[in-house]
Formats: C-alpha cells, structure tokens, sequence
DNA sequence: CACACTAATGCATCATGTTGCAAATAGTAA
DNA sequence: TTACTATTTGCAACATGATGCATTAGTGTG
C-alpha cells in the first residue's frame, strides 16, 4: 500500500515539484484507494481546499499523476472520467458493468491472460497499464 | 461486406430515419472499411458535401451508429477519436501502436481468448462490441 | 537565508462535446 | 398527393477540456 510520503517520493523522482494543490490530491486518492473518483469529486474537493484553484491546473496534474502511473483514468460513461489511484502493483485492468455501473478490479490471473494472448498472438508486449472492459456481471444477466 | 443498401434497412429497421447525412455517413464509411476514420476528415468530408451541417447532428448521428454497432469508436489518443466501420461481424478488438500509431484489427483468435477470460474469470458476458489495447508493436520494440 | 533557475499556476482564449427547444423533414397512411 | 406524426436538424447556450504566455512559487546552491 503506498503511502503519501513515498508518492511525494515519485513526483520529486521525476523532478515534479510538491505544490499543495499535488498534497491535497495525492491523499484524497490515498483515501479513497478502494474505489474511483469522477471528476466532479476531485475538483469539489480541491475546490473546497483550494478556493480559486484553476481548472486546468487540476487537469494538468491528473494527467501528471497518469503519466508517472499514479492513477489511471477510466471512462466510465460517454460524459465523466473517473480516476483510479494505483495502490498496489502491479497494476490490473478494470471491468465495469454496464447495467450497474459497478466497477471491478481484473484479477491478476485475467490480467496475465490477457497480456499473455495479446503478445503471443499480435506481438504486442507491455502493453497496458490499463485496459478498461465493458460488460455484463452476473448480477445483471438472466441467464 | 456490408452494402450501403442493408445499412439503411438496419437504420429503419430500428426506427431510424435515413436523412442525407446519413447516407453520406454510411457511404464514407463503406468507402473507407480498411481504415479507421478521424472526427476532423469526417466533419470535412460531410461539410463539404452538406453545407452548413452543425456539429451536432454529426455527434449524434456518429452516436446512433454506435448504438447500432455500425460503427465503434476509437481513442487514438487523448484528444480525437476515431471511428472504425464495423464491415463484417463478429467484430474485433483493436490494437493501436503508442510509437507509430498503427491500428491493427484484433485476431478472431485474440477476441476469443479475452472474452473467453472475462466470462471463466469474472463471469462477464459479451462484454464488449470491441476493447482498444494500447501497446508497442514489435516494430517499434528494440527488444 | 537569499538567490537563481525552472516548473507550476492562473488567466484568457480557443477547441471540442452536450443539451433543450423550436423549426424542418422523413415516414406513413388516407 | 396531401396531411399527420414523430424524428432529426439547426441553433444557442452551456459544459468540458486544451493551450500559450506572463506571473508565481518550489527547489537546490552558495
């Protein structure tokens, strides 16, 4: 489980400088690590903190905190990112259900299969950090 | 290899009008079936064609022909997306190169292996129309 | 601690998507 | 053909995201 500390760690490694406005973000991630955050969520709450906080100033550090693999964004729906902190390694890819909106971590043993057929059969390799599926769970099919 | 003809019997047949911007849609998109086509060269091509189209009959009806699965799309990266006509069926994942930017279509044999892991490891089913993968082709790997 | 260097921020502006509503038009039936 | 109805379009306004640039503020050094 990564800790705030060592994520401050990551930034500086990557002489990305520690601005409050990273502070607050990294540990509303820290926070809520179980699950996503839309969007709307994470500037309401830099907002909240923040006052004055510029939009894109938020846009730019989600996309910095992708970038060092920190978070991953999924699309949940047409409209509306939402974030995923990347608490452990390595990372999985995502299964969201698109009756109920649930969004479920790949097991590590789907994850190896996938990247597995992905280079075996196209070549492809390290692919992914994430790969975002959308479907049906089990709950929601009558089958 | 879908005609322009069954496709404007797929639009009625679930309800859908066939208006002029549509018959050119779907027309380019036949025209096009080996490729995957940008927002942009879809704007031009139907500004051209019809004048004055807005903006956004050209998003809704690129969203009608999704929901039909005429159409899917694809994020080439983080800002425009692209759009591939689905011209036989079943459809396929795709693979997009992050170093040259190739779009490869999924083999049949790798859209099963992934679906296949989805509904034995998470009881997902017919999860997806398609999934993108991003990756490194062996092309543009050192390795 | 003060300074210099560079990266991050705010701001303004632009580009891209979305949405509600009135007007236009495709499908349909007489 | 005409008239009727429901869908699509254009439009305007708004929401979201991206970008260049001047200013501000972290960070390392002396």
């Amino acid at each position: 489980m990564r800790k705030h500390k060592d994520l401050l760690a990551v930034l500086r490694h990557n002489r990305q400088r520690v601005t409050p406005a990273r502070r607050f973000l990294l540990q509303f991630f820290i926070d809520n690590h179980g699950r996503s955050l839309s969007l709307p969520e994470i500037q309401t709450f830099l907002q909240d903190r923040l006052p004055g906080i510029n939009r894109s100033s938020i846009y730019r550090n989600l996309e910095m905190l992708k970038t060092l693999s920190i978070v991953q964004e999924l699309r949940v729906d047409r409209k509306g990112r939402h974030y995923q902190f990347v608490f452990e390694r390595p990372v999985h890819h995502f299964i969201i259900c698109k009756a109920c909106g649930k969004v479920s971590k790949g097991k590590r043993n789907f994850f190896e299969q996938v990247e597995r057929a992905l280079q075996d059969i196209h070549d492809f390799k390290k692919a992914n950090l994430s790969v975002t599926f959308y479907g049906f769970c089990s709950r929601c099919r009558s089958d």
